[in-house]
DNA sequence: CCGTAATTTCAGAAATTTGTGAAATTATAG
DNA sequence: CTATAATTTCACAAATTTCTGAAATTACGG
């Protein structure tokens, strides 16, 4: 390996977290690389850059590719494959989160789905029915959310995860609207709208 | 393995699973069993139904319990040490996230921080630093926000999670507090805090 | 203390995953 | 078409991870 001192160490503890997911050390460090490139980078010179063999790129692009981490292009007059990330962080994040989600969750809610409708025949049976049960609603709870929310676009959705716990403030106005005391909170009484309004202001 | 099909079904599951995350098959199998069973399990009833070797389970446990995902708890006149999952799920998710933070997030927000402080002497190096800068605050966005949010408590936040998308209509009231139109929306008049308070009532 | 039950450690076996080179396939320029 | 560049496939080698049984350690009742 033969890479800058300060993209190397990148390209290194990639290769390690890589492992901690699903992907192996070479696609780690892969997707390193191209995260890191200027310009769009073929498969040679990645084997030259990383000192992997041309077989292992290959299997390693194609695991990328797979997981829709990695834009394959053409450069004019030159039939070789080029392979990019996205700029946009946020979309390299939503389809992390995608995948993730497809390949880990769906599979589990599908599961759980599929058991809860077996009858239970002891008292065993239907305690982990009734765990299973707690399960699959917690992940649908999730998976809804997140369905909802990954649409937002990223200004916005930053906007709104600067906003920390904060957010939970709308249900003060909603109790302040309704008339009913807050039941949660400490406070006997809510803030108002205009409160409300101040953290907005998120701007750190 | 002697299990109900019911439970084998689970626990075959979490244990295939299991290799996707960063634990074993075993750690995967052991805790999806313990988290179905309605009492404590000590580690001979485990060997029992899953059919590991008692050293194996042994490793399992502690593995589990580096993790805080498992609980040590003693029975009246019995020494030997039985395990539990906890009963609240929100409680097992917020382990979750924080484990898995300490262990993937943290260390590559350290390395991070470590790369950019070092000064680029080309213009490649300086492109991968931006790069890195760019996941670096990424990154720090989303760890202030779950800092900022796991400590709500499950009922509130569930609650909030089941907003979803509505929750972007915070920004409408604020504009229409502020006097200003919205910048992003199609609406020209952005809804009333009354209407926000409609939102609110999410019990699907 | 002693004896025994319970748990842990650890060296090596077994299994799985990862990586390679040679051969096959595909694509394209001439 | 043919020649060659580019990529992929695949059988096997290498490396890593997981699992086991035997031995060591720890914990505790008597």
């Amino acid at each position: 390996m033969n890479l800058p001192p300060l993209i190397q160490t990148f390209v290194l503890h990639f290769g390690e977290m890589g492992s901690r997911w699903g992907i192996s050390r070479t696609v780690g460090q892969i997707y390193a690389l191209l995260f890191l490139s200027p310009e769009p980078l073929n498969a040679d010179q990645i084997v030259q850059q990383l000192g992997f063999s041309r077989s292992n790129v290959s299997m390693g692009l194609k695991e990328l590719q797979a997981w829709n981490l990695v834009r394959l292009q053409h450069l004019p007059d030159d039939r070789r494959d080029y392979f990019t990330t996205p700029g946009d962080l946020w979309e390299i994040l939503r389809t992390l989160a995608e995948e993730r989600k497809k390949r880990e969750v769906d599979p589990t809610l599908t599961m759980l789905r599929d058991v809860l409708m077996q009858t239970p025949s002891t008292d065993v049976e239907r305690h982990a029915q009734a765990r299973m049960q707690d399960m699959h609603d917690l992940i649908e709870l999730l998976t809804r959310w997140y369905d909802d929310i990954h649409r937002i676009e990223p200004s916005r959705l930053a906007q709104l995860l600067s906003l920390g716990a904060k957010v939970q403030k709308i249900f003060e106005v909603k109790d302040w609207l309704t008339g009913g005391g807050p039941e949660r909170t400490g406070r006997s009484v809510p803030a108002a709208p205009a409160d409300t309004g101040d953290t907005t202001d998120t701007t750190r």
